[in-house]
DNA sequence: CCCAACTGGTTTAAAAAGTCAAGCGGTGTG
DNA sequence: CACACCGCTTGACTTTTTAAACCAGTTGGG
């Protein structure tokens, strides 16, 4: 008896987040390296600014990322993106999903229509 | 470099697949042992039946999980869903948010508004 | 100098996805 | 017989995601 019930379990709670659209290619492209907003878009690959943004919020309130405004006098501002010693810790659950789809992911299954 | 591109990567397909709403949570569900869609629905919670058809013919699609009809004659016909072994090894991805959860998003983080 | 392209976003409306509640055929139980 | 359960399907409604346009500022080329 310990599926379920949603406010409760942690496991839940991580479930509610990581399946959120675009937030775990938002983390797999930080784990590479930190990146300015345009950047990431181009990285995490079809997202669309408006959501990004919504995402970028949301995982900074959950202190998975930081968000720091680089602006050197005389250079153009940028906002740079960065996962925290929390968001890093995704890396085994990227790790995990990057052994799984290698082994069983890799040519067909994910076939469309 | 090698982030992005959507059809290539098995992993960004991985990932694809597995932040569908409810996914991460079906197979979690699972995991723990087969079940009938009514139950399945309860176990996941919060799920819509239209939802789970979806998602269940999806995974079933790609392979993850196997749909077993029982129909004992004179028992109640039921539905059985599975994990195919290709899910089941999706244990180390839920192990992977389990760990994570359970270090990073124990008590506070998660608050809502 | 001026235009084009880049920065980091916001806004809007339309499309897609998910949700709720009801209901259908069937079985089994009081 | 009525009512609760099974496994879904349907249709109307809400939420989420999307594309596209646009703002303000910076930099580079012609």
């Amino acid at each position: 008896m310990s599926t379920a019930h949603p406010g409760f379990c942690p496991v839940y709670r991580a479930i509610g987040v990581l399946q959120e659209k675009w937030v775990l290619h938002i983390v797999r492209a930080l784990l590479v390296g930190e990146k300015g907003f345009n950047e990431l878009a181009r990285a995490v690959g079809g997202c669309n600014s408006a959501t990004l943004t919504q995402r970028l919020e949301h995982l900074e309130s959950l202190a998975l990322i930081a968000k720091r405004t680089e602006d050197s006098p005389g250079k153009l501002a940028r906002s740079v993106y960065t996962l925290t010693p929390a968001g890093r810790e995704l890396q085994s659950v990227i790790d995990a999903i990057d052994g799984w789809a290698r082994e069983h992911l890799t040519a067909a299954e994910a076939a469309p229509a």
